[in-house]
DNA sequence: ATGGTCGCCTCGCGA
């Protein structure tokens, strides 16, 4: 089974893209982050006719998560206790027998700001949830744009970005509290090429010269983690013309 | 180089 995530940036503009991956990767889930369209205009009939039922939580202009996947989604919740948060960042949804959470986390903005304490905040109330949500499913993927480089291998220049936003240490706290109800990162159980990222930003040549950031990530509790096989960043998206500024991360499953 | 580029019911903001 393959499981994949993506920041689309946009799924209207970024559709070709989608459908075009799908095609070739043949994905059996993907979790899609910032699709920026309302539920009422999502791209079902497109999608479905690429092979794939989708289930989404979408708002106007910003955020918006999807879960395309080639068999039904069921369970669906996008709403969780203690966050009265209009921001359509969370999609949970079970899919065979596999528990699949899909986050947008915050991004943050700037360190000490108003949207940097929202995203601790949001990250402590996500946690709490998925705890309940890890005891209820043993076979358990969260997955999506964290927004946080887990550690220092994870960014471009470490130095540059030391207690800058997606880098600071309590942002780095935040997600190891998140993976410590039993979540681990797949991407790191397999030898990796250095300076492996998931996103560059659109300026400055960011792609070109790999300045990058791995903030796109797969986490697994342990019975999903024993089964991974593969985890890879599927960079050739990201090559492609008008790219979102996120490639997908892919991780194969067995059993 | 304190810049650069995207996307949005687009001219200012969020990423």
């Amino acid at each position: 089974m393959k499981v994949a995530t993506w920041n689309v940036n946009s799924l209207r503009v970024r559709l070709p893209h989608v459908l075009q991956w799908l095609a070739a990767a043949q994905p059996d889930i993907v979790a899609i982050q910032e699709t920026k369209v309302v539920d009422g205009q999502f791209p079902s009939e497109e999608i479905a006719a690429s092979g794939y039922q989708a289930v989404f939580s979408g708002q106007k202009t910003y955020n918006g998560v999807a879960i395309l996947s080639k068999s039904a989604a069921a369970d669906v919740v996008t709403d969780i206790p203690h966050l009265d948060d209009p921001q359509r960042r969370i999609l949970a949804a079970t899919v065979g027998d596999l528990r699949v959470v899909n986050l947008y986390v915050v991004n943050g903005s700037e360190v000490g700001s108003d949207k940097y304490a929202y995203k601790l905040d949001w990250l402590a109330k996500v946690t709490a949830w998925l705890q309940e949500q890890a005891a209820q499913y043993q076979k358990l993927i969260v997955l999506g744009d964290f927004n946080i480089a887990p550690e220092d291998r994870d960014v471009h220049d470490p130095a540059a970005w030391a207690g800058k936003i997606l880098c600071s240490e309590p942002e780095r706290a935040a997600l190891s509290a998140l993976q410590a109800i039993g979540l681990s990162d797949v991407f790191r159980q397999f030898e990796q090429p250095d300076k492996s990222f998931s996103w560059w930003d659109y300026r400055a040549g960011g792609f070109r010269r790999n300045l990058g950031l791995r903030i796109d990530l797969i986490l697994a509790s342990n019975m999903m983690a024993d089964s991974c096989s593969s985890c890879i960043v599927d960079r050739e998206p990201r090559t492609w013309e008008k790219p979102s500024d996120h490639a997908p991360v892919v991780a194969e499953f067995v059993g």
